[in-house]
DNA sequence: CCGGATCCGTTTCGATACTG
DNA sequence: CAGTATCGAAACGGATCCGG
C-alpha cells in the first residue's frame, strides 16, 4: 500500500488541489495530532482513539511527508525513537482545522467543550498562533 | 453504492466527526459548486471539471441530504427539474472551504488569481458572507 | 520494543454502459 | 436528465510478521 505515495495532481483548482493533499478520513488527524495532542511518534498516532491501522498509517504519513507537511526527526533524547514533525506548510493547517472543529461543535455532538470553543472562536488568530508555537 | 448514506459516529471528536460528515475527495467539491459557483443541478456537478463519476455524486448527494448539509427542491421554473440547495448547516462549511483554498493558493500551484486571493484574505467575513447570501 | 511491511478478505471507488 | 448496474481496480481493516 506504501507505493500510493504521491498523488499526481489532476487539477488547479485550489479545493481540488488541496482535497489531492489532505481529501481524506486520516490525514487531517494526523495534523491534528501534531498540532493540537502533542503526539509526535507513530505510537501516538496509532494509539488514538480513532484507531487506524498501522498500514494507513505508515502510507499517511509517507503521503504528508512528499507532500512537504511533516517530516521525521531522530529524538535528540533517545536516538532510537523517530519524531514526527510538522513544517510550517503543516502548521499552517491549523486555521483549517480550527474551522471544521467550530464547525462539528455546532452542528454536531463533539466532546468539545463551550470553554473550549468559546476560547477558540473568541480568540481565533491567538488560539492558532499558540497551536503553531507549541506543536 | 447509494446504499452507503448514513456512516454511524465511532468518535466524538469534533475534527473526527467533521471528516465522517465530509472527509473524502468529492463531498466538499459538491458544497463548493453550491457556495461559490451557481451550480445547482446534477447536472452542473457532474460537469465540473473534476469529472466525479456519476454513481459517485449520486451517492454523495444523499449522503450530504442525509447529513442535513443540502436538500432537493423542484425549480419553481420548471418543475421537472430538482435543484440542490444547501442548508445553513451547509452554508457555514463556507469559512473551511476559504481556509483550504487560501491554503492551497499559498504552497501548492493553483488556478487561483492573486486578487481573488487577496480579496478573500483581507476581506474574509465579507467574502463568506456574500457567498452566502449568494449561495 | 518501535516503526513499519506483508497478507488477505472486505469495502469503496471510478469508468462506463444502461434505464425510467 | 437523473440517476442505477456492473465490474475491475484501488483502498481499507485487521492480523501478523520483521528488521534494527
Amino acid at each position: 500500500m506504501s507505493a500510493t505515495v504521491l498523488r499526481k495532481r489532476r487539477s488547479t483548482c485550489p479545493l481540488n488541489v488541496a482535497l489531492e493533499v489532505f481529501g481524506d478520513r486520516w490525514s487531517l488527524l494526523i495534523v491534528r495530532d501534531l498540532l493540537f495532542k502533542r503526539r509526535h511518534t507513530y505510537r501516538d498516532f496509532a494509539g488514538a482513539e480513532e484507531r487506524i491501522a498501522t498500514n494507513v498509517l505508515a502510507d499517511r504519513l509517507a503521503r504528508l511527508e512528499a507532500e512537504g507537511i511533516l517530516f521525521k526527526k531522530h529524538d535528540p533524547a533517545d536516538a532510537r525513537r523517530v519524531l514526527y514533525r510538522l513544517t510550517p506548510k503543516g502548521r499552517d493547517l491549523a486555521p483549517v482545522l480550527v474551522e471544521m472543529i467550530l464547525w462539528s461543535a455546532r452542528y454536531e455532538r463533539t466532546a468539545a467543550t463551550p470553554a473550549q470553543i468559546r476560547e477558540m472562536t473568541e480568540h481565533k488568530a491567538r488560539f492558532i498562533a499558540a497551536a503553531k508555537a507549541s506543536s
